[in-house]
DNA sequence: GATTGCTATGCAACTCGTTGCATAGCAGGA
DNA sequence: TCCTGCTATGCAACGAGTTGCATAGCAATC
């Protein structure tokens, strides 16, 4: 119900194809809200039946034809309505935070295999910390002087480096508290 | 797919029944596994078909008849082999993130409703906080002494522990941010 | 010259998760 | 006395999300 809604945000930030829109839930809106194409497609299609968005087609030569979305006023409504509902506690998904504590029921060869794959997982998050702070860089250069659009999605930037640092900071933690289970 | 070994932990923890786990998901495992007691109902009664659990039938007068769950041998083996597989990369799904950046096509009033929806939001996860803190008190008094299990239950503790505190941080740079548009 | 990878869209089938509703007796408060 | 709320389980329908596959031409690499 809420995909639809983060369409909009991107679109509103910038028209672009379905194509493009899977491009950016991967890098950027994608952070706090992932989708796969077939969501983006089947969603996008939906909306422009419902006048949420407009479509036009874009024909290109070597490469199939796409059609270019931009947000319509009806969506923009729609957007502005849901933002004054309620925000809904987030479902948490924590797969390794179960494996952690599964881990009490396997064997030492079974704790040794957890410990490696915390490590890659903490591979990982520092690969991603690292993109978010080469994108801080490259997009806010400077704190001030920026419009309203910019300062918001900062703070969502750095919300998301804030997230990054701590898990790091766990999955060390995390780290020790297995190495120190085999003494 | 991994609701399944949620469960398997839990009930390896503690055996118990249907309504018991959707308790324990409303409090301990949900903080990492969210889980409404249908999907448990559902899952539990397939694992019980595939020779995962076992189930025993409690009579119990005044109230409806319960039936207590433990893991079986068969279902112990799913479980470590699954620890043993990569971690998938969790997906986000962070709705007011969306709703920050969603406020750029907002007008003031929306701004107003969201700061309101933001502080909430916090109050929320102040009370979240508290709770994990309280009950760390409770279950982790002294830090010593414990076995493997209560350590990577700990452990994980701290995980929501230090999730809940860069929320907070992060909210209040929110705040800032959004009451710093209105000027 | 063959393979891989990128742009660009889409179908079909499936699994997962949510919502609303139903039953049913007991306990406690207004 | 009525109403709300708790234990305890479950059906039915729906909506959301995933996976595998398909097309199709161009670009770059090996």
């Amino acid at each position: 119900m809420a995909l639809e809604h983060a369409i909009l945000v991107s679109l509103l930030e910038q028209p672009g194809s379905g194509y493009e829109l899977a491009r950016r839930f991967e890098r950027s809106i994608g952070r706090f809200w992932t989708a796969t194409h077939q969501q983006i497609y089947r969603v996008l299609r939906r909306m422009e039946t419902d006048g949420w968005v407009t479509a036009e087609e874009i024909g290109q030569d070597g490469r199939p034809d796409k059609r270019r979305y931009s947000a319509a006023a009806a969506g923009r409504a729609v957007l502005t309505s849901w933002l004054r509902e309620p925000v809904r506690p987030e479902t948490v998904r924590h797969e390794l935070a179960v494996k952690i504590r599964g881990a009490a029921f396997d064997d030492a060869a079974g704790r040794a295999a957890l410990i490696a794959e915390v490590e890659r997982y903490r591979a990982d998050h520092e690969a991603t910390l690292n993109s978010y702070l080469a994108g801080e860089r490259r997009d806010f250069p400077d704190a001030g002087e920026l419009d309203a659009g910019r300062r918001l999605q900062h703070v969502v930037l750095r919300g998301g480096v804030a997230y990054e640092r701590m898990v790091l900071d766990w999955l060390g933690d995390v780290l020790e508290t297995l190495h120190g289970l085999g003494r």
